[in-house]
DNA sequence: CAGCTCATGTGAACGACTTTTACATGAGCC
DNA sequence: GGCTCATGTAAAAGTCGTTCACATGAGCTG
């Protein structure tokens, strides 16, 4: 990981050999720590122990280093959201909800890349590469919506898939961009991030027919039960993320 | 407006008489252009017509004008969404989705002030005024989500209203801060923004067991103004926000 | 009105950063 | 062994943020 970094210029030679990397891994520590606007690339290079001016071989200008590490979040993050997804298993309830999870989760393990991809102002269309890869990101969010609204029951009026994922992404982040974020506005909340978004979803899952956790006691017309799946519990802690009314 | 801007050192004296206002003017100005992370002490001053060193006879540093910003915006802020929300009238749901769109409306007509106040990275809670200030603005989503849950149905699951309150500040807040900003990280949608929040915001609450759809063409009884209302409106267009489910 | 004072603005200076340019080094290939 | 080119360096120009000693003049005091 950190290879031949912290050296002295006299045990590493002229060259560095590994420069790139080290730029980038640098970076990345220094955006965790001090967010993508007070990072400087001076710094990255002093940290990997060349002069300011070496960078400029390796990335054409500090955007560029930062669209860099962009990509790369948005290359890790796709991994994480379809590991998570797990191609909708044990069933596409439960398997929606642990994506959201895993989006909160690498927002909160991986503040620098999301710091990057999501809060650096860089203009995500201005780079086509960036772009695609925000694009294969979302895509795991969005094929998931797709299999959720192939399930939703009839009888109930439903947007479109597209739509379904978008309200999904926009929870996720507004959640982690307001809360989950030990970096800078940080505001106190009285329960933790997970269990806001989980609820969060699982309402709006509710607003869509599906069913979510027990059924209302005195109700007899709950939405009929989804074709194979979806019986079986979602994966819904008993009485619910939030408890009983009161 | 922009009361002796743009004048020439001769013509305006050795004193300016309004700097620090020109100030503020200037850096909204400047950081609807290019995002607080792009605005320049220097380029406010120069903007104002001053020297480089005058701005700290009104400001500590460059920090404590974006602070002075943001407060000024959460101000604001507050001011549109209790407008927004006018005490519930004429019922509680159609007023609540009144302060979603205000939301958003802020966003994208005050890109400036939202900025300074979520995307500036500027910690919140060093700044009790500026906390104050934001908790202010929250309040009265607060409020109005605590008018939302008592009118809940009964026999539904509910979170608490602080719960509610949160889950729709990151609605608008996600929305606001993925799609809705002409400044950075531009998304191409199939729909507007604020159609995207409007969906969104009547899937949940019909979760929350909010009747949700569009009156009876015929609408026997409207809702009388304030106790027991509880039961129709909501503003839906007809049709529904996004049209019949196929 | 003269004179004083203090808030407000100026210019110069420092160190840090970004970026460019001309030059140095040495790893890999013939 | 010698060439060459990718990779690194030093130096310089231009920008910022910030501080300091000094200048200005608006408004009070007598």
């Amino acid at each position: 990981m950190s290879w031949r970094k912290e050296q002295s210029r006299a045990e590493r030679g002229y060259h560095h050999g590994n420069l790139k990397e080290a730029l980038l891994q640098a970076a990345l520590g220094l955006i965790a720590e001090k967010g993508a606007a007070g990072f400087t690339f001076a710094d990255a290079a002093r940290m990997a122990g060349v002069s300011a001016a070496a960078p400029y071989r390796h990335f054409r200008d500090r955007d560029e280093l930062l669209s860099s590490i962009a990509q790369r979040g948005f290359e890790q993050f796709e991994q994480r959201l379809t590991a998570a997804w797990d191609d909708g298993r044990p069933d596409t309830v439960t398997a929606f909800e642990r994506v959201g999870k895993a989006y909160l989760a690498f927002a909160r393990e991986e503040p620098a890349f999301y710091n990057a991809m999501f809060e650096s102002g860089l203009p995500v269309d201005a780079n086509p590469a960036l772009q695609a890869a925000s694009e294969r990101a979302f895509n795991i969010i969005r094929a998931a919506a797709e299999r959720l609204a192939a399930l939703a029951p009839l009888g109930t009026p439903r947007p479109p898939a597209m739509m379904m994922a978008l309200h999904i992404w926009s929870m996720a982040h507004g959640v982690a961009s307001l809360f989950s974020r030990g970096d800078a506005a940080r505001r106190k909340l009285p329960m933790s991030p997970d269990e806001l978004l989980e609820a969060e979803v699982l309402i709006y899952l509710r607003g869509l027919g599906f069913p979510t956790d027990r059924r209302p006691p005195g109700k007899g017309a709950e939405p009929p039960p989804v074709p194979p799946e979806a019986s079986s519990g979602s994966g819904v802690p008993p009485g619910g993320p939030w408890g009983k009314p009161k």
